[in-house]
DNA sequence: CGCTCGAATCGAAGCGCTTCAACGACCGTA
DNA sequence: TACGGTCGTTGAAGCGCTTCGATTCGAGCG
């Protein structure tokens, strides 16, 4: 491996010129800058990270902390890191990947000095990290937004707007009875900030919009989706549209519906709350709020290489997800006041799948 | 941030007895030892990772490369990312993410001693990467089996004996027409090794037991499951059992068996060949030989920790998967020699799903 | 004409660590 | 008693880079 001393011999300069050269920090007259450029070509010379490192205090590097739970939806967590890296690279920086697992990672890597900044996804809403980063001399951002944001720079999906919006559309088409099938217990237990934002939302908009509702968590799988529904209907023996935040649960919420011979949409509206892609391979395309995954990740990167040289002022940033039709959701067949409740099926006339 | 020296100072001793004590490298005495830990610990003191990267030459950072391509199975790629982050934490490393795109990665980080060694995924037949990584000094462990894996340390599940186990399975249960149900078009046609693999053992232990069968590529998604089942039924009709490699079309295709109201097992056997959970949640349990993710992801960060120190032969290793019965298979209606194909819906006599 | 100023370059210090050679102390052995 | 050997420890060199003055040179200015 050729060094930097061998760069600065063979162009004939010094060393120090070559460092100037390679990251423009001082004027370099037009020659030199060629002869240099030439000799690093020439050797193939790439600087020692390490040394850079050391000399410079600035690895280059940034954290990411990916959450790899069960319960999260993998295929947005891949468009988040995807992103991430992507778009780290367009600033010259490398993305060290850290686990949830190791409980002191988040000290470890940056009074390690392996990296410079720390991007945190699947935020709780009390998460016990967001006292470390705030204790953290390195800059963070966080992808999803605690209880107590104060000082703290975050980024996420506007759930609530999300929620609201589905509510509303709903609503304007004339649905009286509405049900959010909601993410696993699980993620509510453990307090997932977005899962809570989109039940209090879904509530409240609901509630705003004169419209009865019920909401209930949702195991994936088929078993917690009949039950799920089951509760539902239960408790709104009338619905007719159902918002669901619980995006693995699609396949089988779509198969169960089937089963009880309710069409979509014309027995029943759906909305999808979730990754703009996910609803992709479904038998049916549904309508959606469809989350811009990409965008969060680069937002999230640009934010903290942002506050890579010199504070900026912490911030929370919500993106919005915009509804896109996909042919879903109706008007619902007995308006307002109608008598029988539409999701059970021994009560319905003669509903065949095509 | 506290530096080797004021742990030194603390201690009252040397730097260079400090080093020592954590590095395990000389025997220091028990006394000393425990000056130099309580130092240690009462200052928070974590080395310099770059200035220990510069004076030693070795980076304790293990680089990833991570496929991101819409067609292969994510739940896996996290399996596998996860169990290597969690692996190499265990031999003291952290994981720096590579993506795809970046076509110099691989030496970039080599050559600026970014990291110590590379594990690959998603190797091709011909992955034009294999050139690179033998020209690399950097030891590296590819997850997959190139075409010629001559010099090079792979590790990979054993797709041929999958897909012999499973031909054997229903052959040995009395099949004797058929059908594969194999990677989507995209992933053959970029020559990813596994998919090929799969199908030339397919059709050789077919061969070997003396099976009538068909085989075909199959677009995940509702249209691409009924495309290629009928694909199939055109070329062998009387099609009893069905190996699927292709996790992400198992849904749509248990979908589109009960539309045309195939039972499994009673009509049609199903095993699959796939991640170990990924037909958690589907409707049905699926017979399936069980690829071992995390199984891989650990051997092959073992492979390359090996080969950090000390040089060590290449090896290419093959995972077997065990067949993990689930009751979707079961004999055939009409063994052998019977008349009408059990596949074709119009031609069977009172299927209801119950 | 002498001075200042900016542009271009260089030398050297130093970032925090590892590791080698060397050294003293202490042991057992001849 | 003297001597080689082992154990524990140390000082210093050096890993490859950045960066801070210092230096030189030519241009611009009063």
């Amino acid at each position: 491996m050729p060094t930097i001393t061998d760069v600065a011999r063979l162009a004939g300069v010094s060393s120090s010129t070559v460092s100037y050269v390679l990251s423009g920090k001082r004027s370099i007259s037009a020659t030199t800058r060629a002869r240099v450029e030439k000799a690093v070509a020439d050797l193939g010379y790439r600087p020692h990270a390490g040394a850079r490192a050391l000399a410079s205090s600035r690895t280059n590097v940034l954290g990411v902390v990916v959450p790899l739970r069960a319960d999260v939806n993998v295929n947005v967590i891949m468009q988040f890191v995807h992103t991430i890296a992507t778009t780290a690279r367009q600033h010259d920086h490398d993305v060290l990947l850290l686990t949830q697992e190791e409980d002191a990672g988040l000290q470890r890597v940056t009074s390690g000095a392996l990296v410079d900044a720390l991007i945190v996804m699947d935020i709780e809403a009390e998460d016990p990290r967001v006292a470390v980063l705030r204790a953290i001399a390195a800059p963070s951002v966080l992808i999803g937004v605690p209880r107590d944001d104060r000082g703290l720079t975050c980024v996420d999906f506007d759930f609530e707007d999300a929620a609201r919006a589905a509510v509303e559309h709903l609503a304007g088409l004339g649905h009286r009875v509405i049900g959010l099938l909601g993410s696993p217990p699980e993620t509510l237990r453990r307090r997932a900030a977005y899962a809570e934002r989109v039940r209090g939302s879904f509530e409240a908009a609901a509630a705003a919009a004169g419209v009865a509702r019920a909401a209930q968590a949702c195991e994936v799988g088929t078993e917690g989706v009949r039950a799920a529904l089951a509760a539902l209907r239960a408790e709104q023996p009338e619905l007719t549209g159902l918002v669901v935040h619980n995006e693995a649960a699609l396949p089988a919420l779509l198969a169960e519906l089937a089963r009880a011979k309710l069409r979509v949409p014309a027995d029943v509206s759906v909305v999808t709350i979730g990754a703009s892609d996910a609803s992709l391979h479904l038998p049916q395309p549904l309508d959606s709020l469809d989350m811009p995954a990409r965008e969060v990740g680069r937002v999230a990167v640009e934010m903290v290489m942002a506050r890579l040289d010199g504070p900026v002022a912490a911030e929370t940033r919500l993106l919005a997800a915009p509804l896109v039709e996909r042919g879903s959701t109706a008007p619902p067949r007995r308006p307002a006041r109608g008598a029988a409740g539409a999701v059970t099926p021994s009560r319905r006339r003669s509903a065949r799948p095509r």
